[in-house]
DNA sequence: CAGTGGTCTAGACCACAGC
DNA sequence: CTGTGGTCTAGACCACTGC
C-alpha cells in the first residue's frame, strides 16, 4: 500500500488533464465509472475527487458530474514580510519616533475610525549592513495589552505587533504595492542624493468583524527590495 | 440535514481556535473522542478534520494526533494580469513592435537558453482613455504553433499567448515586482515630462519539465499602477 | 425514471508514537 | 501493549439533473 489507490486516481486524471486529453470543462467519468476502473470504493474515488478539486483541477456539479476547471491563470502567491524580501534582509531596526496621536482625514478614512480614536505612532528605520534600506510606518488603533515597549516594537513585524492582543487566526490581510517617488524626509532617512524610486507597501490588518485593526506603510528604497511570488504553494 | 455534520465539527473547531481557547501547537481531541462528541463516525469526523486541514488550521502527525497550525503571517495572494490593476484597466493596445531575435547575455540567463535560440520578441505599449500607461515586452521562446499574426499578439496576455501551445495546466509562473526610474525611451513612450517612477513587473513562464517558456516585463507609470492582494482565497 | 454527486455509517486493517 | 492517525470497503439515503 506504499502507493494509495487515491494517489493513483488523482495522478491518473492530472495526466490526462496535464497533457490536454481532458480540457477545462470536459466531464470527468462518473464516481461509480471510476469506482469500477480503479476497483477501489466510492469513499475511495470521492477522496482522489476531492484531491483535484482542492488543487484547483476540477469542480462538480450535484446531479450532473465532475468537470475540468479551467485554471486562474491570474493567481500569485507572494510571502511578504517587511524585514525579509528576495534581495535584501533587514538586519537591524532603528525606532525613530513612538507617539499618540489623532487620525488626519486620509488615516480616518483608511482605518474607518472616528477623529477623536487615539492612534499609536511608529516610526522606524531598516537598515541592511549598515545602509538604510526602508522607512517604516505603523498606525495601530489602541487596544488593551498592546506593545508600547520600544524593546518590544524595534524589531517586531506588523503581524507579530498585533498578534500579541488578537487570536492570529482572526486576521484579514490586505497589502497594496506601488511606486513613488521620495519626498525630502525620505531622501534624508534613506540617505537618497540622485534619482531613485521608492518602492511603497501597505498593509492593512482586520479584526475578526472585519475591521481595520492598523495602517502599516514601508517605503524601500527602489534599489533594496524586488518582491516575489509564483503561483504554487511554499515547501 | 441542512447543516452537514462535518460543517457543525469544523465550525466548533474553528471558533475554538479563533478564540483562542486552542492555541498553535495545541493537540486536538482524538477522532475517537470527536466521534463520540458529536455522535459521528470516524469518516464524517476525518472529513471536517480535512477541511481544517486544508484551510490552514491544523495538521496532523501520525500516531500522535493533531495540532493547531501556526498561520503563515506572511503569505497574501494577489491577482495580477497586465491589462488589470485596482487602480486601471487597460482599454487599447498598440503593437510597437515584433520581430526574431538572438537573445542578449541577460536574456540566455534568464531564459536559459543558448546565444543561437531564436526568441519572438513583441513590444507593446497599453493605453487607458487614450493616455499611454503601460510598455510591455514580451520574449518567447519559439515552439510550433505559437501566434505570431499581429491581431493575435495584440490583445493578448501572457498567459493567453503561451495557452495556445501548452496545456494551461503545466504552467509554472514567477513574478517580480520592483521600482525603477524610466530611461529616455520610456519618458517618451510613457509621456513622462516630470519625475515620475515605474513599477515594473516581470512574468516568467515555465513549461512541465520546469523550463523557462518566456519572460514578459511591463513597465508602468507609477501614477497608473497598484498592485492588490489579501491572505484569503478569492470567491 | 435512472444517473449523478453529497452525506453518512460501522466496521476493517495498517503503520506509527509512547509507555 | 494501547492509542493515534491513514487507508479502505460496501453498503445506505438524500437532492438534484435530464430525459
Amino acid at each position: 500500500m506504499a502507493i494509495p489507490v487515491y494517489t493513483r486516481i488523482v495522478e491518473s486524471i492530472k495526466e490526462k488533464i496535464n497533457s490536454g486529453v481532458l480540457k477545462p470543462g470536459d466531464a470527468i467519468d462518473s464516481e461509480n465509472t471510476l469506482c469500477k476502473e480503479f476497483g477501489a470504493s466510492r469513499m475511495t474515488v470521492r477522496k482522489g475527487l476531492a484531491i483535484l478539486a482542492r488543487d484547483g483541477y476540477i469542480y462538480s456539479i450535484p446531479g450532473k458530474g465532475n468537470f475540468v476547471k479551467a485554471p486562474d491563470l491570474t493567481k500569485y502567491i507572494i510571502y511578504y514580510d517587511e524585514m525579509r524580501n528576495s534581495i535584501n534582509i533587514v538586519d537591524k531596526s532603528q525606532l525613530l519616533e513612538v507617539n499618540i496621536i489623532m487620525p488626519d482625514d486620509k488615516l480616518v478614512d483608511k482605518l474607518q475610525v472616528t477623529k477623536r480614536k487615539n492612534l499609536i505612532l511608529i516610526k522606524r528605520l531598516f537598515f541592511t549592513e549598515g545602509n538604510p534600506v526602508a522607512y517604516d510606518i505603523k498606525y495601530l488603533i489602541y487596544q488593551r495589552g498592546m506593545p508600547i515597549l520600544e524593546e518590544e516594537l524595534q524589531d517586531a513585524t506588523f503581524s507579530e505587533m498585533l498578534s500579541k492582543t488578537t487570536p492570529v487566526f482572526a486576521l484579514k490581510k490586505e497589502i497594496t504595492i506601488y511606486a513613488q517617488m521620495p519626498d525630502e524626509e525620505m531622501k534624508y532617512y534613506l540617505n537618497i542624493y540622485d534619482e531613485l524610486p521608492l518602492l511603497v507597501v501597505e498593509q492593512k490588518l482586520f479584526d475578526r468583524e472585519n475591521k481595520p485593526m492598523g495602517l502599516g506603510i514601508t517605503y524601500y528604497r527602489g534599489d533594496s527590495i524586488k518582491l516575489q511570488g509564483t503561483n504554487q504553494e511554499r515547501e
